[in-house]
DNA sequence: AATTTTTGTTAACACTGTTAACAAAAGTAA
DNA sequence: TTACTTTTGTTAACAGTGTTAACAAAAATT
């Protein structure tokens, strides 16, 4: 009976036109002007049948933090994956991070930004894990073959992050769209600071 | 005539009340559930009132933002006159960001985070030049005494803001008040590393 | 005392997210 | 095919939001 496959099918691409008609409200007038009803009049269905799909609005906001972080990891595996040392590593997944964020700034902003962020479910997206998880490994790596292998490891991802989110965060504040080239040597002095205090002492 | 006087003092008064009613909101149930209809209801007066002294709601959360900057400056000059050696007042400052966001969260929130930036008018709140000065005049001073005084003061402000504002807002993502001291090691670390960066090479 | 200005209110508009009640279509069983 | 059940979808409403036009009342001015 492939009639029960058809409808977990059709189900399947219902959601996927609820989201495609959501991303589509989202890049061109930013995720805070999205609405049920702009969806719902988007797929040209009434209000209620996105309920039926979703929880709420919260829940299809979730799937895009999601598709975020997992389109983070991807990048940053792919990057890491084209060096040896960790070091040239965590450089180049800095500057592919940094890219990631202007490149999908409404991924980024549902990510991170936003003041909705949820914080009970944060902890609950498992792609934000795989994400954080292939920077934790880099900034091992590069700790065990420092001079200082017993350096917390925690502590410096979290510098890495924060120091990452903080310069992406502050020049998204300032200016919209994609900073010049020369806005990027900031990345590169605070980088190559922070890898130098894992590298050597 | 003391009766134009009284009338702006007045008007001043309500002014006053209006924001006193809405703070009270704000830190009672985070400025995104603030309401103008909430604040109409708090000082027992009609709606439209509200817009007598506010163009809009935006405008009473940039007051707030405003007093934020204003008590960020505030805090920062006064650690800053505290020690001589501007890598101290760095050091110090940092410290004084870190507590200013957490003992003032919504403060912080408002000012940085909350997805409404309101990209345009930022560069209006002079409250910020204030505040960015401080941390602006400390670090030329601490480059005008280093080993390397062609450094660039603004790429090296950008980087400790950026630090400061990452350490932060990662830390608020993933916990909700207060973090426990271990946390400041964090801060510590990052910051330090920077202040290397700047004093010797 | 008549008139203008300020101040405040009522009521509405145009939006939000969300849901209860109900109709129509689709699938199942006799 | 007919009767029944389940799924799917719609209409209409609730409870909110920011904002504003039209109007009444109070205060100040002439």
């Amino acid at each position: 009976m492939g009639i029960a496959e058809r409808k977990i099918r059709q189900k399947e691409e219902f959601k996927a036109s609820i989201l495609e008609a959501a991303w589509q409200q989202v890049i061109s007038d930013g995720w805070q002007s999205l609405s049920i009803r702009k969806i719902a009049d988007a797929i040209e269905y009434s209000i209620p049948v996105i309920y039926n799909h979703f929880e709420n609005k919260e829940a299809i906001l979730l799937e895009f933090t999601k598709e975020g972080f997992q389109k983070l990891a991807d990048t940053l595996q792919e990057v890491k994956d084209q060096y040896e040392v960790p070091a040239q590593q965590l450089e180049a997944m800095a500057h592919a991070y940094w890219d990631f964020a202007f490149d999908h700034n409404e991924y980024y902003q549902l990510m991170f930004g936003l003041g909705i962020p949820a914080c009970d479910r944060v902890k609950q997206i498992i792609e934000m894990k795989t994400a954080t998880g292939i920077m934790i490994s880099t900034i091992k790596e590069a700790i065990a073959q420092s001079n200082h292998p017993e350096t917390d490891y925690f502590l410096k991802y979290h510098t890495y992050l924060s120091i990452l989110h903080g310069l992406v965060s502050i020049q998204m504040i300032q200016k919209e769209g994609k900073p010049d080239a020369s806005k990027k040597m900031i990345l590169q002095d605070a980088i190559s600071g922070f890898i130098i205090s894992i590298t050597s002492k």
